[in-house]
DNA sequence: TGTAACTTGCACGTTGCTGTGCAAATTAGT
DNA sequence: ACTAATTTGCACAGCAACGTGCAAGTTACA
């Protein structure tokens, strides 16, 4: 008997896309996968690719790589567009970058992340600098301007990083509506820079930057 | 065969001492242990108590157990403890619930992270559901007692919550002397709740029951 | 000091993930 | 329509952590 294999009919395939379009829907699908679940397996990655696990290897050498990809786009899109906020009101600022923040939610909550655990620690941090620097000057520029100054600079301005990160993924818990998320990102920042609520939401609501 | 079921003559001895202590040991180490690395492996856990793997298994069915162990016996107590905070003034509530999970720096940490991720969600946050109702009476009951008003009162109650979770990270990640951290903790709190710099720092110092 | 309680060491099977090889199937692009 | 690029399916090896069995030590304590 020469035992065919037989091959099974197999189920007819899905359709496939471009391999370019499949790379970035790659580092698309980890970004929206690892929002979800920090730890997901490579495979959940590329089902929501639209793809196979072993379709990821034609892309990238392994898990690492695409996760880096993904980490270094996203940071550094995000620290251009963070480190290029200016306005002559430090406080102005600081809102600025809390609602900057929010229009990037998860590339924020992924970064922040990541800049805590894993193998990129490092390299995320070195990205983040400019940013965090930026903060710290402003932080500091701000002492005459409403920013309080009753706890040390850099500490303060971890924590209003810290407070913007929280409230990121409150929001992203409570699935809030994009207008309320940034308010609140920018009240959350304003508090912890020293403002009472009501001058807080005075800022907010007469500085036509912060309309946006 | 008079299958006598045998019923053991009662243990002939007693459980040794230093299982008992050695048992506690794990829980132990286990807080340590998974603060320093949420995922560290039962190994890890079982070289800080001072014992080996297999020896866990002496104590525990298994890993879930004995961080289920941890994570009940933690958060009972902190829960009671933060329960029974009481004050006249809801603002000095929000304070000294503050300065009380300060004193609980690691248990507080790795409770509010097992509360989102991992098996124990539901359970956790079963656990902590009294002591977050506590804080949402807190924050609805200072509305006319300096508690801000412009964010809806549950969303407030989980953003105070976060900022004294995120505040106690920042202090252990730097390595906080105990008195920065438990101030720091009361005055993030305390500007999350509404209040400007000033304010915080005058109700901080004025008031005896916030020294300790 | 005898003995049960406890711990250790080591071997083993299991699970879940990663990374690779290869042939067959499918498609993009010319 | 032909060809090269790409994806798929599946099999396999590797690795790390878990959980278990068992024999041999070690320790508390009666």
């Amino acid at each position: 008997m020469t035992s065919t294999p037989q091959l099974p009919p197999r189920a007819p395939r899905a359709p496939r896309r471009d391999a370019t379009e499949n790379r970035a829907a790659l580092v698309e699908a980890a970004r929206v996968v690892l929002n979800r679940d920090p730890d997901a397996g490579l495979d959940a990655i590329a089902v929501e690719a639209g793809l196979t696990r072993r379709a990821v290897y034609g892309h990238f050498a392994n898990r690492d790589a695409l996760v880096q990809e993904m980490v270094v786009r996203g940071t550094a899109r995000v620290a251009e567009a963070l480190v290029a906020i200016d306005h002559p009101q430090p406080l102005v600022r600081l809102a600025l970058i809390a609602s900057r923040m929010w229009r990037e939610v998860d590339t924020m909550r992924l970064t922040s992340l990541l800049a805590v655990r894993g193998p990129f620690q490092e390299q995320v941090a070195e990205q983040l600098r400019p940013v965090r620097r930026h903060l710290l000057d402003t932080v500091r520029d701000g002492a005459r301007h409403g920013v309080r100054t009753d706890i040390p600079a850099d500490t303060l301005a971890r924590l209003i990083e810290g407070a913007a990160i929280m409230v990121l993924d409150e929001a992203t818990r409570t699935r809030m509506s994009a207008a309320s998320g940034r308010r609140l990102a920018m009240l959350a920042v304003l508090a912890v820079a020293g403002l009472d609520a009501a001058a807080a939401n005075r800022l907010v609501d007469e500085t036509p930057e912060l309309r946006a």
